[in-house]
DNA sequence: ACGAAACTGTTGCGTATGCAACTATTTTTT
DNA sequence: AAAAAATAGTTGCATACGCAACAGTTTCGT
């Protein structure tokens, strides 16, 4: 079962370079793109929200989201209530390059999912979350330990 | 569907990082437990094929290999037929880590699966193995494009 | 047999990401 | 209200990995 594993990031990495692709911007990295998509969702939150939105560190939140005001992709406000918080919104810049990402995204997974049977689809995302929740579970009892 | 391509990678990650809470060696990576398996089992294969068996780019398995073998972990020779490549073989040091991996490897599977119909993990398999070969097809068929 | 093409492995460089330690703020305890 | 704990964000450092360019070998076409 070494693959196994293995085959889990290719397909992940397989759908970010693919949308990558269709993008025009030389300012944009693959792992942009899925920022782009939830920036514009959740316009006004914090990094926080947006690195459990994304599944990730929050560290990695805070340069990916300082590059991209760099660019003029975000901007960011601090919350008058909470001064530790920032508000971060996409600028039209951002907004612009959505609906195209989204279509990118919608093409990778047809392509990708083609001529597989609509509830074998569900099969696969019900038990890929339980996964996901024991695999957090399991990871989280770890740390614990120490 | 943001979060879907992270859960791929967080569970593949969250397999690493139980195998190698295992493991008594401080010289090992979490990556490094993948490299162990296949090298046990493959004995004198070269590191193209490594590569290909754990989907990973030839110079990711040229480096850990170089430096498995500064420590003690495998043995290199060159081929006599073919001086291009590598025989690549464990030293006793790597094969006395194998049960524990293996041991490890499936305490997490069953952790995560517990629970999960027998008839859904395979559907969930099949999924992902085709899943993988178009994403891996479409991946190829854009780098012909350019 | 010779030059071109293919193959194996190495190395420099860049991206993606996490963890731990830090700062600044806010909230909670006592 | 002062001290302690929690929270949001930043930064240094490390791991994991790919790509492209390179070097030495082998094979293949002519």
């Amino acid at each position: 079962m070494p693959k196994f594993m293995k085959m889990l990031n290719n397909i992940s990495r397989s759908h970010a370079i693919y949308r990558h692709s269709r993008i025009v911007s030389e300012e944009l990295m693959p792992s942009h793109i899925s920022f782009v998509m939830a920036i514009c969702r959740m316009d006004g939150c914090s990094q926080e929200e947006l690195a459990r939105e994304l599944c990730l560190n929050k560290s990695t939140v805070a340069r990916t989201i300082a590059y991209l005001e760099e660019k003029g992709y975000v901007s960011r406000s601090v919350l008058p209530n909470d001064k530790r918080q920032f508000s971060v919104s996409p600028t039209e810049k951002m907004r612009k390059l959505l609906p195209e990402i989204k279509k990118a995204s919608g093409e990778w997974m047809s392509l990708v999912t083609e001529g597989i049977p609509e509830e074998e689809l569900l099969v696969f995302i019900s038990v890929l979350e339980r996964m996901h929740t024991r695999a957090r579970e399991i990871t989280e009892r770890q740390e614990g330990d120490k």
